[in-house]
Formats: structure tokens, C-alpha cells, sequence
DNA sequence: CGTGTAAGGAATTCTGACACG
DNA sequence: CGTGTAAGGAATTCTGACACG
């Protein structure tokens, strides 16, 4: 439960990630951001930890959909390896 | 040195300070925020614990020129208390 | 001195779509 | 599927100034 504070921009310094890939792992379900009154999105620094995990699986060769199971499974099962 | 990641927007509701007053305590050299390519300005946690100090400092009656002269005191001789 | 506000411009982010493969 | 991009609008921030006291 960290603190959401960052803009898109920063989290993308901070993990090389384009905006894109950011708002599409959103819309895979695979991270959470709040939103501002006006709809801006704002970020923690655990969700920045998690779009890099994000991007890592993927480069080795997960899907989205599996990525989101796996988290489903975590929040369940409780065990985290 | 902590990561400086927010915006203003986001230090006023951590704060409950007012655009305003931040800028006026960067003015008078008692934070230093960051800032991006266009010139927006970028803070850190630090800076919110910092501003919340300051804004505390003022309504005890304390002058910005004199917190100032603390800051400067504190760098150099290395004592905090 | 420290802070509020209206003013206009500039930087940043948002959504939905088309593209590739 | 995961990501890039151009498009237009909306939210956020910036500076300099006038005001009060």
C-alpha cells in the first residue's frame, strides 16, 4: 500500500517503459493506478517495481492473460513462491 | 537524496499547502525541486516532509529569512540538534 | 512578509483508432 | 498480442502581476 504520486512520464524515466506499454498493462489488469479528479493517472513506487517485473516476464516469453492468472493466484493462495 | 517524482499538485494534497506557498518557499531558497525538459517542477518525499517543517517553522513565527539561515547552519556544521 | 487570485500560455496526459504481424 | 503513432481535447503547471497589510 504505497503512496500514489507520480505521473505517467516519470514512471516511464523510471522504468524505460513507453506510455503505451504503462496504459496497456492497466488494461490488461496487471497494475492499478489512481486517478486524479480529472482523470490523470498517478502511480506508486511498488507499481513501478511491478511494471518492470511486467515487462521482464514478458520478455521471457509470458502473455499478459498468464501474467494476470498468476497474480490472481498470489492474492488467493497467499504462498508467493 | 530521494527520488523526486511528484508534481505540485500532488505535494499540495500531501501537504495541505497551497501552490502557492510551495513556490514562495522555493523562492526564498528553502526547497530545491527538480524539474522536467518543460519546466515543471518535480519533488520528493523529503521535500513534503521539508515543506510540512517550513510551514510549521512560519506559524510558530518564525521568518522565511531565518529558516533559511538554519538551513544554511545545518550544511555546515553538521550538527542537526 | 506571506499568501490569494485572475490571466494567458505551455507542458503533460487522456482516449480511440489505425497499423503491423 | 504487444506496441508505435498521429489527432484533438482536457487537465495540470508555469510565470509575472496586482492586492492586502
Amino acid at each position: 500500500m504505497e503512496e500514489k504520486v507520480m505521473y505517467i512520464g516519470t514512471v516511464c524515466e523510471l522504468t524505460g517503459l513507453s506510455e503505451r506499454q504503462i496504459r496497456y498493462y492497466e488494461e490488461r489488469k496487471l497494475i492499478f493506478p489512481n486517478r486524479t479528479k480529472g482523470g490523470v493517472r498517478k502511480y506508486s513506487f511498488e507499481d513501478v517495481a511491478n511494471l518492470r517485473e511486467i515487462n521482464r516476464s514478458l520478455k521471457d516469453g509470458f502473455r499478459t492473460f498468464e501474467l494476470r492468472s498468476m497474480l490472481d493466484k498470489r492474492s488467493h493462495g497467499g504462498r508467493k513462491l
